[in-house]
DNA sequence: TCAAGATATATCGGATTCAGATATATTGCA
DNA sequence: TGCAATATATCTGAATCCGATATATCTTGA
């Protein structure tokens, strides 16, 4: 089976201008980024372990994204037993204008995609 | 240097809808399809050879669009030398239900991503 | 109790795609 | 005459995609 075509697929141009968005509003980790995206897209924008993972990777290293580790202490299990592990991102001050150049040139990217469907939309318009 | 960040890089989803768009103002070749993009959109989106040539390819295989040779003869030189060829492609109806198809993904896809920074639109607002 | 599914991070690896460079040939113009 | 433009096409190293795999913990319910 091939690839579905619901909508076309992200780059990492666009995976990263969403991820940032998610961020915005707040701090989050990986897990949790992809389940609201999945959720938020009702399932249209689905962005694996494989490729979220080493682009979170890619934004901390740019200085985009600055992180702490989160340790999780189970609520029945010994206090003192190594719980699970939560790394945390926050949008550092780099990111918050990364987005912002990423939204106007998804803004202008939209706008260029328009004026090329435009006629189409006429000629497609036949009811 | 790196690649620039003026607009997000084409998927080959988005070539195609491109291409279907500028065929389905008529029929037109390689060379000229890749001037038009270029031209359209202020030279922001650029679709090489080696880009086109392989989806044009993949296109006809699919039954998008049907092609034909032009034998461009020369004004000067002996009349039976082999001239230029360029290949025609033209859309097929399978390319312009396509077309369509790829139209409203990518509003679908432009709604998604709105949605998304929608939020940030507001939160980047500030004057 | 204990198995299954969810949570959580991360890498591997084959297939695909990207995009500059290369190849080849003709045409138009200065 | 020689160079830029026209015209199609492939090569190739790098990047990317995405399902599968690895590892480990937590939660829930039969």
């Amino acid at each position: 089976m091939a690839r579905k075509t619901a909508t076309p697929q992200l780059t990492q141009d666009h995976t990263e201008l969403i991820v940032l968005s998610v961020l915005s509003e707040g701090p989050s980790y990986g897990y949790s980024i992809s389940k609201q995206i999945a959720a938020r897209s009702e399932d249209e924008f689905r962005i694996g372990a494989s490729q979220l993972y080493p682009l979170l990777t890619k934004m901390e290293k740019q200085g985009l994204v600055e992180t702490d580790w989160e340790e999780i202490k189970s609520k029945s299990a010994d206090p003192d037993a190594p719980g699970r592990k939560r790394k945390w991102y926050r949008l550092a001050s780099k990111g918050e204008r990364r987005l912002q150049q990423r939204i106007e040139a998804h803004k202008r990217f939209t706008s260029l995609i328009n004026s090329f469907i435009a006629t189409d939309q006429a000629a497609g318009a036949v009811a």
